[in-house]
DNA sequence: CTTATTAGACTGACCAGTCAGTTTAGAATA
DNA sequence: TATTCTAAACTGACTGGTCAGTCTAATAAG
């Protein structure tokens, strides 16, 4: 059809890593589409042959982040190993990932007052939250089942485990001298599997 | 001295009323130095003559939300109580304020994603943080001491704590439906107090 | 030669902050 | 007690810069 051979992945790919360097490093209200512009190497009416909108790479920066690179976490759901192996195991994949999350701490938190304003970033967020719980309620159900936890609500032992993780993050951006997301998210998770199975 | 009453006091809370009400409603950059004035019923001048500038009205508002209503939480520290019971009130007088300070959430991110980016809100946080580390360290080391708790490390124990808190939080951003951050709190404090004790 | 792609100058809406002037309450004066 | 006087308090039309998005012309691949 193309009388060109296709570049747009490989257009819009050097259009959002452009993008997700200067929105981290400016913000996503004071970064400027010149900004995107200058940093691509590209011009202002190839990043709008490309992309709507300012609003549109944003989404697409947002997607990257939270929503393609998310690691298949379900095997650990049938696992052999016991419950709280598994939320070891769990711990460590997300850990793993970790690092790239925290470079990108400085739009997360935009995104997430976005959250109260915008119909599609409040359902990304509703959906990436019960994808982690949909993970973790049967293993933890399966370690109560086992007599390995005492009786608790799955549920509640689930969301006690992310708000470690997201919790860490959020004192870790209080004080990133006093914090260090990686061994205290460990000790964290330690306390309450502990608590579960006391 | 002055030949007029002194109003500088009434209208400047008017003005912080006013801007706490529409910066909820529409974010800090989306909304207007006009929709302050609007809502305040004052003139743009008369908000010029009591802020230098909309950044200074957001401070302003930071400050009444984070700083100004710090509770004296210090009794907890030389209580008669035992630990566990000190942070189970600790936590019941968080949560005492906890529907105030979800009504700001909208906003509280968007100061979060400027911690990143200016001084005064990196420093702020710090602050706000080392305040309650420093109420429940000692009271887990205390603990500690007691026998109460097992070995462990109360600064480590007092991140989980606080993760906790504003983990769960977070989670009801992602999902205002499926958390009930009164409730959750409550029930991931206890997970952790028992996983101190075992 | 056709058409996807690229370039970047340009437009117009928007908005923080200014300023020249007006009003007000109390102080000073007589 | 009535009458200036003073400075703080207040007003809102205006300005100047900014920036998302558009448009037209140029380019180059096939």
């Amino acid at each position: 059809m193309s009388p060109r051979p296709d570049k747009s992945e490989e257009r819009k790919d050097q259009i959002l890593d452009a993008a997700a360097d200067v929105f981290t490093k400016k913000g996503l209200q004071k970064t400027r589409m010149d900004d995107i512009v200058d940093k691509s190497g590209l011009s202002k009416g190839t990043l709008y042959w490309y992309f709507d909108s300012k609003d549109d790479i944003i989404i697409g920066i947002f997607e990257r982040i939270f929503l393609k690179e998310s690691r298949d976490l379900t095997p650990l759901i049938t696992s052999e190993k016991s419950s709280s192996e598994r939320i070891y195991e769990y711990t460590e994949r997300i850990i793993l990932d970790l690092q790239r999350l925290l470079k990108f701490a400085p739009i997360a938190f935009e995104f997430l007052s976005l959250a109260f304003r915008t119909k599609y970033f409040r359902k990304a967020f509703k959906t990436y939250l019960s994808i982690h719980m949909e993970i973790l309620i049967p293993i933890i159900q399966q370690g109560v089942d086992a007599g390995e936890f005492r009786a608790l609500d799955p549920f509640e032992a689930a969301v006690a485990i992310g708000a470690i993780f997201e919790g860490t993050v959020l004192l870790w951006v209080y004080d990133k001298d006093l914090i260090d997301p990686e061994s205290h998210i460990k000790s964290g998770i330690k306390f309450l599997i502990e608590g579960f199975k006391s």
